[in-house]
RNA sequence: UAUCUUGUAACUCAAUUGGUUAGAGUGUUUGAUUGCGAAUCAAAAAAUGUUGGUUCGAGUCCAGCCAAGAUAACCA
């Protein structure tokens, strides 16, 4: 049981044993000013305006019965409780403290257990995880950067919590857009290889297209023409197609590696040509879709405050949704989700109303299982991304102009220019990351570069120094956990702790719970600020007291433990935001 | 025009979903390496677009303004 569990049932019980209040409504959270203690809660309001009484009064009886019940468990041989304060505060708050002794314990289990803070209440639940979901017809750049980022440090963070996770990529790899590149290629390509990533040599033809477009925007009808020859199966249009999809999948490839983003299956818009067409007519039959003059089937939206929606174009062709609508059923059919999230820009968030709202009315129960995790639009100083205009941040151009500053950097302890190189690119990808998502899903982003080629302050590269660091201390006190354990006699009872020592101890033992948050707000985002409050809280610490020549025996292993302890929280918890750390920097 | 989203310090972001004194970083000013890695720490100045409302309590909820962005039937 956590400590935040054990808070609550002892609201819980106080509530009940002098009230008789047995549904109380119940809110523990984390105090952001230490001084008010590891948890709060906020129920001597309620009742007392139930009660009519004055909210401080009732929260003093409350803290009194609870401390009264404070729980003990069982760590070994002894056993003390958890909270070593529980007191109630103007203007009506019970504010908790953990025990130094539960501080303790907490952190032999982080040195120890294998697997500490992860959590299983996802456990027997699939979740089909949707993201990146690219175009073939240009490389991919910062704004699915941002896309690739919050997807897989999703799926982490999910699997952490003991779900298993789907990771699906949906390539939209046929339409208008895929034709513009290749009829310029088929122009002017000359039948050429690549003669650099070959999925910027694709998205060059396809810059060029925009720019011949400004001109001559007749060139519009061909890249139909073309579309249309496709879809007829003409060898020689489908061979060009083919042959340029796989150089986008072979630079792909790479941008994927180097970002250390990956998925579990790959499924592609050409193989769903003409699907869904049962769901369009079945929307017909139930009467929430009708057929226009022109023949095409629309959805009627309106009564539910959205737009309506076409589900079948006037030719009898699908479109986008009605391939979406087929997709969600057979997911559902195949895998009996228990939720299926799509992340997708915030543009679509219409659309999704749209799919979900149609998915309802037709009668699928499991609508409500599917999520749309929204994410705001990555620009650039100079505006709007468009290929058009020139304003663009390549993914891959960033990772590599940021891998040439780090490289600058490194330092220390790294004499072979392999490692060197090797530990740019980590870093680089870590500020890269750690940028874009510590930055909440739902705001949009100004992509600076100077901003982002910053290594000071919050940022990946802080973090990971913060990691290198406190690695260079231990393997100086020549400590190993493994050989030299910790028990509980040891601790420095006598030595007082320092206010440095348990801020980020007591920071510590919440790492399950901002997973969780992370988990179940689907925004890698709040562990993101948690991981950053760690290292701060470690540096701070790291400032302030002496490890390795400390003032007793027990408090230098206690801070070795300490500082062990802090290292594994900030590997574990950016290895969910999907970044590796560095020994050495 | 309608709908949705956003507006927090000079700049870039937080704020545990209505809680206790709105926190960080950058930049500015100042202090700390014969101290375990100064990519660090310690300190100073500086903020909720605007007007009302609800509430014991509002950056957070409601209404009206102001500003920015997105979306709006056969594109994806």
């Amino acid at each position: 049981m956590s400590a935040k569990q054990v808070a609550y049932n002892l609201i819980a019980g106080a509530v009940s044993e002098l009230y008789g209040l047995k549904d109380a409504e119940i809110q523990i959270s984390i105090p952001d000013n230490e001084t008010h203690g590891d948890y709060s809660a906020n129920t001597a309001f309620s009742i007392a305006k139930k009660l009519n009484r004055i909210p401080l009064e009732v929260a003093k009886e409350i803290a009194a019965e609870a401390l009264a019940q404070n729980l003990s468990v069982e760590f070994g041989k002894v056993s003390y409780p958890i909270f070593e304060k529980i007191e109630a505060c103007a203007p009506g708050f019970v504010n908790f403290t953990l025990s130094r002794d539960f501080l303790f314990h907490t952190l032999i289990g982080i040195n120890t257990e294998e697997n500490y803070g992860r959590m299983d209440f996802g456990s027997g639940k699939k979740i089909i995880l949707e993201y990146s979901q690219p175009n073939t017809n240009k490389p991919q750049h910062v704004g699915h950067a941002r896309n690739n980022f919050i997807g897989s440090s999703l799926a982490k963070i999910l699997e952490y919590c003991g779900y298993d996770v789907v990771k699906a990529n949906y390539v939209g790899d046929i339409g208008i857009h895929i034709c513009k590149s290749m009829l310029m290629y088929m122009k002017y390509g000359d039948g050429q290889n690549p003669d650099k990533k070959p999925d910027h040599f694709v998205g060059d033809f396809y810059s060029m297209y925009e720019a011949e477009y400004e001109k001559n925007p007749e060139i519009e009808a061909e890249a139909q023409d073309l579309l249309r020859r496709w879809e007829a199966g003409e060898p020689e249009v489908r061979a060009v197609w083919e042959k340029m999809n796989s150089w986008v999948y072979d630079g792909w490839k790479k941008t994927y590696s180097d970002q250390k983003v990956d998925f579990d299956i790959w499924e592609y818009e050409s193989e769903k040509v003409d699907i869904g067409k049962e769901m369009a007519m079945l929307a017909l039959d139930k009467g929430l879709a009708e057929k226009d003059d022109t023949g095409a089937i629309i959805a009627r939206l309106e009564a539910y405050g959205m737009p309506d929606k076409v589900l079948l174009r006037s030719d009898g062709t699908s479109v986008y949704s009605t391939k979406d609508l087929q997709l969600a059923k057979d997911s559902y059919d195949k895998y009996k989700f228990d939720k299926r999230l799509y992340v997708v820009d915030v543009r679509q968030s219409d659309y999704f109303r749209q799919l979900f709202k149609v998915l309802e009315l037709l009668g699928f129960e499991w609508h409500n299982r599917l999520v749309h995790v929204a994410y705001g639009m990555v620009s650039l100083p100079e505006g709007k991304m468009s290929s058009r205009s020139g304003v663009v941040a390549n993914a891959d151009d960033v990772l590599d102009k940021l891998a040439m500053l780090e490289e600058a950097e490194v330092r220390n302890n790294i004499k072979s220019t392999g490692i060197i190189r090797e530990t740019a690119q980590k870093i680089a990808l870590a500020a890269f990351k750690y940028g874009i998502l510590k930055v909440d899903t739902k705001q949009d982003i100004v992509f600076n570069y100077d901003q982002a080629s910053k290594f000071e302050g919050n940022t990946g590269p802080y973090l990971l120094y913060t990691y290198a660091r406190a690695g260079s201390v231990l393997e100086k006190a020549g400590f190993d956990p493994d050989s030299e354990k910790f028990t509980y006699a040891e601790l420095p009872k006598d030595t007082k702790m320092q206010q440095k020592e348990l801020s980020l101890a007591s920071c510590l033992t919440h790492f399950p719970e901002y997973v969780e948050e992370a988990a179940v707000n689907y925004s890698p985002g709040r562990l993101a600020n948690y991981t950053y409050e760690v290292a701060q809280k470690f540096n701070s610490f790291y400032g302030d007291v002496t490890i390795l020549d400390a003032e007793s025996v027990g408090a230098r292993k206690f801070r070795l433990y300490l500082t062990r302890a802090a290292m594994s929280v900030l590997k574990e918890s950016l290895a969910l935001l999907g970044i590796e750390v560095v020994e050495k920097m």
